[in-house]
DNA sequence: CTGATTTAATTCACATGTTAAGTAATTAAA
DNA sequence: TTTAATTACTTAACATGTGAATTAAATCAG
């Protein structure tokens, strides 16, 4: 049985890092477009007209629920998105207003590049097979949590 | 020029997602001694007598240093950790006190024993893999940013 | 040595993460 | 049908993330 790893190469501190580095590509240009990371994956789960309660929007995001209270809230303030009247009254069912898809298309364009941009520096297939990677993980740990 | 990958395969998401699968392995025994994940990280950082200033403590366990600022107020208040007198007087440098070292020593027990079954469930090679990945992405991210 | 610059922490203000408790609508049970 | 249990979301309270402004100490230029 091996020691603990040194603290540097744990797992947690690694995914840790990546994120960071990898959401700091993204950073500056989303806060030009006055708006945090969190909010941009919002954004971006409603694009294309498409429609979600809270619970679903946030599990789809990786955000909590109050979170999720607050980050609507928000965003229907800045009227980039509505609520959509829904059967179950329980449910907060959102889109993105005309403004939300202005503002996803002008965006998404640059957020593309950089996208491309960490592919071609990383490589392709290293990127797909981290990603699988990841998910694979995942799935291992959720069976048995 | 292939499309943007799904939503649900980014890597940004995928990074998110792996970590709280992660993270969730050890948050209940650390919540347990009445600790954040976060604040786990300093106790760590610092065990085994290790004496660091706040830059490199902030920088070593991916905190930023107005967190890290009150961090130390609040592991001081409990006497986890204590103060040392440092040359440059701009400095804060901390270590564990013989209670923070305790504590370390009976949660990293546990936190070992979570770590060796991730490594169980997932394999040990794949897992020096991915920590190896992640931080070659994180290299090349951060050498052109 | 004096003033300008840089560096290390802190503080502030606001957004989000996290857990627990609370509210309203729906569903299931008696 | 009335009550109990469940579900979807919200609110509250506190910890952390994040960027900007401040303060104090060290360093540099002249």
């Amino acid at each position: 049985m091996a020691d603990a790893p040194r603290y540097d190469d744990s797992l947690t501190i690694a995914l840790l890092r990546a994120r960071e580095a990898v959401t700091a590509q993204f950073r500056d240009h989303v806060a030009a477009g006055g708006m945090t990371l969190t909010q941009w994956r919002v954004i971006r789960a409603l694009a294309g007209g498409t429609e979600l309660d809270t619970t679903t929007l946030a599990h789809r995001c990786v955000i909590l629920a109050p979170s999720m209270t607050r980050i609507i809230k928000a965003l229907e303030g800045r009227s980039l998105i509505e609520k959509v009247p829904a059967r179950d009254r329980r449910q907060r069912v959102v889109r993105l207003t005309a403004d939300g898809e202005a503002m996803f298309t002008e965006m998404w364009a640059v957020s593309r590049t950089r996208y491309a941009a960490i592919e071609a520096a990383f490589g392709r297939a290293e990127m797909l097979d981290l990603v699988e990677t990841l998910n694979r993980l995942r799935a291992v740990l959720e069976e048995d949590g």
